[in-house]
Formats: structure tokens, sequence, C-alpha cells
RNA sequence: CGGGCUAUAGUAUACCGGUAGUACGCGUCCAUGGGGUGGAUGUAGACCGGGUUCGAUUCCCGGUAGCCCGACCA
């Protein structure tokens, strides 16, 4: 991609309204567009980003049997009725111009727990899992903290369905896993942390995902030696007791809530008539679980986590682009235009997602620019690059700058994950 | 939803009851060319409605929007 070519630009000053720091650096950097509180576009870049961590969100559920699917936004109220979640303050709701109302989705539970009371009823057609990557919408009281939370926003919501408690409890651990990888895998593993949070009707606990940061709502205790956090909700002696902890090695944190995973038993599968005949021809009803990461939050995570004071930083597995090729050219056809225009064609034909900074602008605003949009790798084309045919590598997170020939650069790979 | 603050050019910000200023951006020109370069010149603005007043962007009221604190948050 020819950064001239890009239709955002880059800004200076960050928005006066904006006080988070993953919304004041995407806005600058021209990832996202703020369209009302709560509510932002996501342009190419911060798109690419996006498709980033989508794809391994897809990558991990499609390991462990995700199939996914997508089901609509808009919510037929009577399921909900049937579980009592129709009057409840997240609902954007509207009417139809033929009489009666609707709603927009915030989650999906009734919904498919329907779709799949089409399609269960026997215990061979269990277990399953299905999942889906699609737009939520809260009507929250108050959005905040940028791209963090707000009243539409991307979800992946996965359902798995099972004809018993065992099978549910085998695969709800087959997902936490699931869900560490992913935040590994995005770069924020280290910071984050299996949380003991309320469990609901069914379970004592549910587990959230909670990643380290001042940025964070809420308030979770952590336990380094055990490895794992309990959320201020649910601190009591019991639980300590139940989870070998005790209180005095425990840290008081701040934390974002990344993902958070349920066991929703019969919960949903009852009131909707979702059951399956066993073995013996008798009815049951099948046992659930429900598994949530919003990919918008966890950009804004990686964000807030490992953004400096110069910009963005993405880790390779999420960033825009691998390679940031820069071009210090006077004039368009000079020397180092060309050399830079022929390593551009290279990593094209390499394929090495890359972002060809081609603009006729002076060396610091580009460098400034490219702190700025945080791609991992810069290469830096100057009058000695093109001399001498050796380029400057420079490591967006550490600064670290390597000399590298064009064979170097073109067996790099950059865009490993 | 309770409380507070705010609303001026594309962006960030001044000042003012009487012609709205600056910086960045954008356009043009000259110089410059490895960390947001220097100069010249042009461009563009008072959230909406009502009130007070000779006159309101400024003061008052209402609305709308944004932000912060709290409450809320499968």
């Amino acid at each position: 991609m020819r950064q001239s070519r890009i239709f955002t630009r880059t800004r200076r000053e960050a928005p006066a309204d904006e006080v988070s720091k993953n919304a004041r650096l995407l806005v600058r950097a021209g990832f996202v567009h703020k369209e009302m509180a709560g509510v932002y576009s996501y342009l190419p870049l911060g798109l690419r980003t996006l498709g980033k961590i989508v794809g391994i969100i897809r990558e991990e559920m499609d390991a462990i049997g995700g199939q996914e699917l997508v089901m609509s936004s808009l919510q037929d109220p009577e399921i909900w009725k049937a579980t009592d979640r129709w009057e409840q303050d997240v609902w954007f709701k509207t009417s139809l111009k033929a009489g009666g109302d609707i709603g927009f989705g915030w989650t999906q539970e009734e919904a498919i727990t329907r779709i799949a009371s089409q399609q269960v009823s026997s215990y061979r057609d269990l277990p399953f899992a299905a999942y889906q990557i699609q737009t939520k919408f809260r009507n929250e009281e108050r959005a905040k903290s940028g791209i963090m939370r707000g009243r539409e926003f991307l979800m992946k919501d996965l359902y798995s369905f099972h004809a018993s408690q065992e099978d549910l409890d085998a695969f709800y651990e087959r997902a936490k896993d699931a869900y560490a990888r992913v935040f590994a895998r995005v770069g924020i593993g280290a910071q984050t942390f299996v949380t003991f949070a309320s469990g609901g009707a069914f379970s004592k606990y549910s587990h959230e995902f909670q990643t380290l940061s001042s940025a964070g709502e809420d308030t979770i205790y952590v336990s380094r030696e055990k490895g794992l956090a309990i959320n201020s909700e649910v601190l009591n002696d019991d639980v300590l007791a139940d989870l070998g902890v005790s209180r005095d090695t425990l840290e008081e944190q701040t934390a974002i809530e990344v993902g958070n995973i349920f066991k929703l038993g019969t919960r949903f599968s009852e009131p909707l008539g979702l059951s399956y005949k066993d073995e013996f021809g008798a009815a049951k009803p099948v046992v659930m679980g429900c598994y949530g990461i919003g990919p918008t939050r966890l950009m804004g995570t990686i964000v807030e986590l490992l953004s400096d004071e110069k910009g963005l930083v993405w880790p390779k597995s999420v960033a825009p682009f691998a390679v940031h090729l820069v071009s210090l050219a006077r004039d368009a056809g000079d020397e180092v235009a060309r050399a830079s225009d022929a390593l551009y064609e290279d990593l094209q034909k390499a394929g090495v997602e890359s972002l060809y900074d081609d603009r006729d602008l002076r060396a610091g605003e580009k460098f400034a620019d490219g702190d700025l949009l945080g791609i991992p790798t810069r290469i830096v084309v100057g009058k000695d690059a093109a001399a001498t045919g050796t380029f400057e590598a420079v490591d967006r997170a550490t600064g670290v700058v390597s000399k590298l020939s064009r064979e170097d650069i073109l067996k790099s790979n950059f865009n490993t994950k």
C-alpha cells in the first residue's frame, strides 16, 4: 500500500474530547473515526488490525471445533420474553412499521438456542459449538474509555451445546485454553489473568480474562503464585479457601476484562425448549456454555498496554502491515526513489505486507508518522542505501537498528505471527 | 440515570456586550532536504432555539452534543 494513496491522515493533535489513550492514538493515527459517544468507525488501517485480531480468534475457535455462523442483529422479542431478558435496560429497541417491537442484539444466547432447537433432537446431535463475530449493540448508560466500552462494538460469541455437565466441563477447559492462546498471540498474555468471577445459577464461578492496566474498570486480586486472579465482586473467605489462596499474597490490581466464559447449564435451553432424547428415549435439556471476546475492546487493550509516548506499537501478529518502507527520496525520479520503488516491488512479490511511504515529505515528518502508526519494522531508504544496497531496519518496539541487504530483507519472515 | 464541566475554522486553542486572533492543516511560490525545516501569501469559524439589549459569539433560559465523577455493566 502506498502511503500517498491512503485517504486517512495522521494528526498532530489528539481530539479534545477523547481522554483515553487508545482513542487519542487511534484517532490521531487514522485507525478509527468517532461517530458519536461510544460509536466508532474502523478506517482502513484500523480495519486491517481488527482483521488480524479477528483472524487469530477465528483460528483458535476453529481449533476447538467451533463452527462459524452469523446470526441476525435484529431480535425477536418472543424468545427474550421467554427468558425474562426483554425488559433489560441494555436493549436498543425499535418498532416495525407493521407493528410490534424488535431489538438490536447485545448478546445472542436466545437466538442460538432457538436455532439449535430446530437442529438438535438426539444425543447423537451433541456436542457442538457455534460462534459468530458480529456487531453488538448495548445502550450503555455511559460510554467511555474510547473503543473499549462502546454502544456498538464487535464481539465474538461462541456457544457450546452438550448432553451432560461433564461434557460441558471438558469443553469449557478447552475453551479456556483457547482463550489464553488468543491473548498470548496478540501480545498481552503476560499481563492477562484467568479471573474467578460470579457464576450465576448453574456454576459457582465464571471466568474472566483480565488484563492488568490502569485503563481498566475492574478491580481484581492477583495471586502470582497460583497464576490466577479473583474479581473483587466475589472475593470472600469461602472463595479464598476454595481456591487455596491466602489473602495476604494477593495484589490488588485494576484490569480490563478482555474475555468472559460462562457455564450456562440449562438457563436457556429449558425456557426455550431445547432438549434432546437420550439413549433411553428420555427428553433432557441441553447443557450450554457461552464464551465471549470483544475484538474491538481487545484492540483498545493492546494499545493501552503497548503504545508509547510516540504512538502506537503493534505486535507483529496484529500490525496492519509488517513493514513500513520509508523512502527519503528528494525527487520522484531520483536514485533513492528508484531504489525504494524497486524494494517495494520486491516486497510485494515476496508477499510481505508493506506500507510504502512514498510521500514527498521531509524525513522528520515521515519518521514521526511512522512512530505514530506503529508498524513493527521500518526500513529506511536514504542516499546510503541507494548507493550501497544496505538498508536500515528499525524495530518500532525496541528502537534497535540493524543493517540489512535486499536479500536479508526478502528472506526475513516479517509476517511471522 | 444522579452530579459537575464544556461547546469558537478541518484540528488544537485565544480574546471580546460593538470589525473574532494564533498555531497546525489545506492551496500557491521561494529556499531547504535523515527526526514534525524557514519565509511569503491565500483559504476557512462562534452547536440549535428563545430571551435581555440600540447591538449577543459573549449575559440569561431551554434544547442538543461531548467529556469527567458516581451508579450500572453475561
